[in-house]
DNA sequence: TTGTTTATCGCAAATCCATGCAACAACGGT
DNA sequence: ACCGTTGTTGCATGGATTTGCGATAAACAA
């Protein structure tokens, strides 16, 4: 239903453990709209289990940000992480001024990537790219 | 000598005060050739002004980078300046296995830049990108 | 079900960077 | 050279994230 199972599968094919902290972070994660911060996420899952640390909070938010499983998005000076999906997949663009959010379509960052790729056999890592800057409102043209 | 006299005579017509501390935190990441971090600013600041503090030194670097004066570079969980010269203008990728850095012509990013200018208002901070990812010694294509 | 292995957790401490505030000092005016 | 204004500093503190380590509990075999 919330369409992480096959994520929890393939966690345990490859040796993780599926411990219910692990789980929490991910249905928490899976089932906020937007991104969420690694503190609100936090404050859900004790909720669920009183005990949890914020420091198992973050390792498991990293490793699934390392498994591709969420992505991550930098708002001023804290991480923030949604869900990866393919099919909604974008990134960020984030004003320094006024820490408004709006989403992009890859596709501006593909042929970029694919240079990178090529040229420098580097690869970038598209889906946690953030984008800082100055956005429309708080920068206007005149 | 060093290549930054300009920005001193420009930071003080816009009415900062070019304090000693100041005046050694760019001299410093001037006379670097390549990135430092901002311990080693510190570190360097101290055998000429040995009461600065470290919150004088990330203050600096933080005015100095709004300035354009220098640019960041995120190297792993910390932050690296460097002397930001139109002539030697540059990016950063980093890869997130080894930490090696590459640099990387600003023209890769240009039409990117000026598409999320012209189709958003957003203007990207392009100088302070770092490009996170993998390098192709760590990620062989294989 | 029980035992063994070892990944993971909770806790504490550490790291890196940012911020509030009173004392201080740079810079322009006199 | 002195003064006054106010931007800056040093210090202390706080916030966000990471890491070391002994205790715990998933996963799997018997």
């Amino acid at each position: 239903m919330s369409g992480h199972e096959s994520a929890v599968a393939r966690m345990r094919s490859e040796g993780y453990r599926m411990t219910p902290q692990r789980l929490s972070v991910l249905d928490i994660v899976a089932n906020r709209p937007g991104h969420i911060g690694a503190d609100e996420v936090w404050n859900l899952a004790k909720e669920q289990h009183p005990y949890v640390d914020l420091a198992t909070i973050y390792r498991t938010l990293q490793l699934l940000k390392r498994l591709g499983v969420v992505t991550e998005v930098v708002i001023g000076n804290k991480l923030h992480f949604e869900l990866a999906d393919h099919q909604t997949r974008h990134n960020h663009m984030v004003c320094s001024d006024c820490y408004s959010v709006q989403t992009l379509s890859p596709a501006y960052l593909a042929e970029f990537s694919q240079r990178l790729q090529q040229e420098f056999g580097f690869t970038p890592d598209l889906d946690n790219i953030t984008i800082g800057g100055v956005c429309s409102i708080c920068h206007p043209p005149g």
